[in-house]
DNA sequence: CGCGATTCATTCGGGTGTGAAAGAGATCGG
DNA sequence: CCGATCTCTTTCACACCCGAATGAATCGCG
């Protein structure tokens, strides 16, 4: 069973294509049981561990151009999850932090998405798991081409 | 080193970061050098290997659901990659295949997405990528929690 | 001090994805 | 044969992402 079906001998199609499968069923429990999206939980968790932060950290850490924080946080602020206000000692920027409301549902999705990513590590095992944690890592912090 | 920072412990964030910006390299190699998006050379690769297809079986084998199909083929169709006519045997579906120049956009994806590619799975190691294609399949074809 | 370069965020236009609902055609059971 | 039902695709409203261009504030260097 050396080869695999057509499509998956590109990597990345193939990450694509899991990314696409796990997101859906990710995003729509956490909809369900915290009633916030996948993509808002990734804010949530870095604002819920690391505290107040800029837009432009936000996105560094997860990979997102300026223009998908901007108006991923913004859809956060009016659904009253976080709030934004400018930074005092550089003007250009904003900061933003958790409100209340987004603190409870930062518990709730990680709660959610502890208990999704123990499935995930179950169907790999141990060793399997670590090593796509491991080599994820590396393509995650270190994509380009010309290093 | 068994720790990882904070937000990468969880996969399926980690799998979205890591797929976030392999996408942004790939559809920007393709981009300039075939002139598709990342999201249709998948659709090409498909047409290209297994011939005409109905927009479902698209969707079922990269994952995407009716309306994305919908839209991503008739955005190709408008920039001359493929036809799509009604199925005769079944006026409910539609058949799509690739126009010429479909074709000769899908060969130049091929040497584009091969080229990246082997830069992943050397930057992976020879058994670290196979793992890595393994687990991803084995999550990407069977990503529901109650099996 | 002051002006050009840099940095942070936003806006703009467009591709990509989703769930829900609607429309059209096939199918099957009475 | 024909209506209930199922299947395939589309439409709709929305979330999410990008690159390029813009605006606003800071920095740096003469």
């Amino acid at each position: 069973m050396a080869r695999v079906r057509a499509v998956d001998r590109r990597l990345f199609l193939l990450i694509e294509i899991a990314a696409r499968r796990l997101s859906r069923e990710a995003d729509s429990r956490l909809r369900a049981e915290a009633n916030v999206t996948a993509s808002q939980s990734a804010v949530l968790f870095l604002l819920l561990r690391r505290g107040e932060r800029r837009l432009g950290s936000i996105g560094e850490v997860l990979a997102l151009g300026a223009p998908a924080v901007t108006g991923l946080v913004n859809r956060m602020e009016t659904a009253g999850l976080v709030i934004k206000r400018k930074d005092s000692s550089d003007k250009r920027g904003a900061l933003v932090d958790l409100t209340e409301a987004g603190r409870r549902a930062a518990e709730r999705a990680d709660q959610v998405l502890r208990g999704f990513n123990a499935e995930l590590d179950d169907k790999l095992g141990e060793t399997d798991a670590a090593i796509v944690y491991e080599a994820l890592t590396r393509l995650a912090t270190d994509a380009d081409p010309v290093t």
